[in-house]
RNA sequence: GCCCCCAUCGUCUAGAGGCCUAGGACGCCACCCUUUCAAGGUGGAGAUCAGGGGUUCGAAUCCCCUUGGGGGUACCA
């Protein structure tokens, strides 16, 4: 058997769908664990409702997600690759007109002049009727007369393409057997539009077969649709390829996945904080799984493992919960310098956004990393977790400095001591371990729970209840620091406790 | 409406006739660890395998029906 091709056939119509990056990836997944060719085109017949950004998107979040393709468009300057180029649609004009004139040549396919609204007018008088939509063939039969006469008027025509009669049947990698009568497709459908432009059914086909593309791996909601294809490929006199249609994606009310009922755009993700590791990960553990009891997959662990024939035929419903859960244990899995790179841009864009005052250096990130990776469920968590860090000043209520089994006096007297020994420590060594054992004794000699003690210190030093280990802040925040810190919170008490 | 597809814990899934009194993971609940929050560890609740008929010595697994859900029905992709 030759070489196996499989395709990713988005459309610039919208940012970069999970929907499209899962389709992508098991195509991607597919392609390489056979040894086959990955292939990407632009579907961009739809020019109005297809733009140049949505294009980028696209391009830039399946990069993101490393899913490289062998053969595809130009991009950035860089030359389309692969020997079918081009591999954008609106390039390609010339040989979906060959292939209609062909299948108008052979009759094949006819010109139609129906008027929007004759088919609209049809289409609701089907529908009065209790009937299913479908063309109604006005045009499937015209003379060359009343051909004549109608391009006399004016009316340039589409291309509708004959389905005829009899039951398309194919065997679907995923799904099995699946026949479909001919005569419930709805009536000959159009495959040019009567401005010239072709449409997706018509140049899915063209494309496919002038690609050689081996198999068409895509979402569901084709399945239907494959059988007009199939005629299109017969009737065009190409091979048939395989086709697999994979389970949809479900928002939480099991119907397909929508912008309107969830987050689909894979730029929103890798904004929040989502490494590519976990976001591939877990795509691909929607629909299939190993068979083992492994869950954390490399890309490459899952190219090894991927099997096509494996694919579930019932929808999942995208979790959240599950993906936030992956993305900690990738988060975790980082090297160190790799971890700093991508945590950058969140530090960046808090500073951008004035959530914090300055930037750190790599070193203080760092330094951080043992203390933050396994409480980072995202990227983008970094500034709500250490932000505190990185500001000139604290804003908080002073009542938030009170444990719950203190009072502000005793507070106050807290952190009168513990700022004391802070500053004291300071000129010894500041470090956690040797910061620790003072504390904890302090709270010892005062009959203090130490949890209270730290948590009024932890307060007044970050302005929170929830942190990374105290000693481990403190140190972050330095000697200095954390004293003036302390005295702003001793201060800020004095409202509620004078003096 | 018509056509097509699907159906195991709340969710993602293991399961391809006996290994299943249905396993794992997320989430949830306890406990342990612990200065908070996490992470980690241990344990628990949670699915009469949508329901009903068959086939079989034996069915979550095969067949049929019902029900439920989804997708498709454009001069969108």
């Amino acid at each position: 058997m030759s070489v196996p091709r499989a395709r990713i056939a988005p459309s610039p119509t919208g940012p970069l769908h999970i929907g499209t990056a899962r389709t992508a990836l098991f195509n991607y997944l597919f392609a390489r664990h056979e040894g086959g060719t990955f292939i990407l085109r632009l579907e961009d017949t739809d020019q109005a409702r297809g733009s140049l950004a949505y294009e980028k998107d696209i391009l830039d979040g399946l990069h993101w997600l490393g899913l490289d393709w062998d053969e595809g468009p130009e991009v950035a300057g860089e030359a389309a690759r692969g020997p079918f180029a081009p591999y954008r649609q609106m390039l390609r004009l010339p040989l979906y007109e060959e292939a209609s004139e062909r299948l108008l040549a052979a009759d094949l396919a006819y010109r139609c002049y129906c008027t929007p609204e004759e088919l609209e007018a049809d289409r609701k008088a089907q529908e009065a009727a209790h009937l299913p939509p479908r063309y109604v063939g006005r045009c499937a039969a015209l003379t060359p007369e009343e051909r004549a006469a109608r391009e006399a008027d004016g009316r340039r025509g589409a291309l509708r393409f004959r389905v005829g009669t009899g039951v398309v049947a194919f065997d679907d990698i995923v799904r099995g057997r699946v026949e479909i009568d001919v005569s419930n497709l709805g009536g000959d459908f159009v495959i040019v539009r009567s401005d010239g432009s072709p449409l997706y059914h018509f140049v899915v086909v063209v494309d496919d077969a002038a690609m050689q593309i081996s198999h068409v791996i895509r979402g569901e909601d084709h399945l239907s649709n494959t059988p007009k294809h199939i005629l299109l490929f017969r009737a065009l006199g190409y091979q048939v390829p395989e086709f697999a249609h994979l389970p949809l994606i479900l928002n939480p009310d099991r119907t397909k996945m929508s912008k309107r009922k969830s987050q689909t755009a894979v730029s929103d993700y890798i904004a929040e904080g989502f490494v590519r590791e976990a976001l591939v990960n877990y795509l691909a553990l929607l629909g299939w799984a190993t068979g083992t009891e492994e869950e954390v997959l490399s890309i490459d662990d899952i190219v090894e493992k991927f099997e096509l024939t494996a694919v579930h035929k019932g929808g999942a419903v995208f979790d959240r919960e599950r993906l936030e859960w992956l993305n900690g244990q990738w988060i975790r899995r980082l090297e160190p310098d790799d971890l700093i790179d991508r945590l950058r841009p969140f530090v960046e864009a808090d500073l951008a956004a004035g959530r914090i005052d300055w930037m750190p250096t790599d070193e203080e990130i760092r330094a951080l990393l043992p203390v933050v990776s396994e409480r980072l469920p995202t990227l983008g968590a970094i500034g709500d977790l250490v932000g505190f860090l990185w500001v000139h000043e604290l804003r908080y209520e002073p009542a938030l400095l009170v444990p719950k089994r203190w009072d502000a006096a005793t507070t106050r007297e807290a952190l009168v001591g513990a700022r004391a020994r802070i500053a004291e420590a300071g000129a010894v060594a500041f470090e956690a371990e040797e910061l620790e054992p003072v504390l904890r004794s302090l709270a010892e000699a005062r009959g203090w729970k130490v949890g209270d003690l730290f948590m009024a210190i932890r307060v007044a030093v970050t302005g929170r209840t929830a942190t990374p280990p105290l000693f481990d802040t403190l140190v972050a925040l330095g000697h200095d620091r954390a004293v003036e810190r302390l005295d702003g919170a001793i201060e800020a008490l004095e409202t509620l406790a004078p003096a």
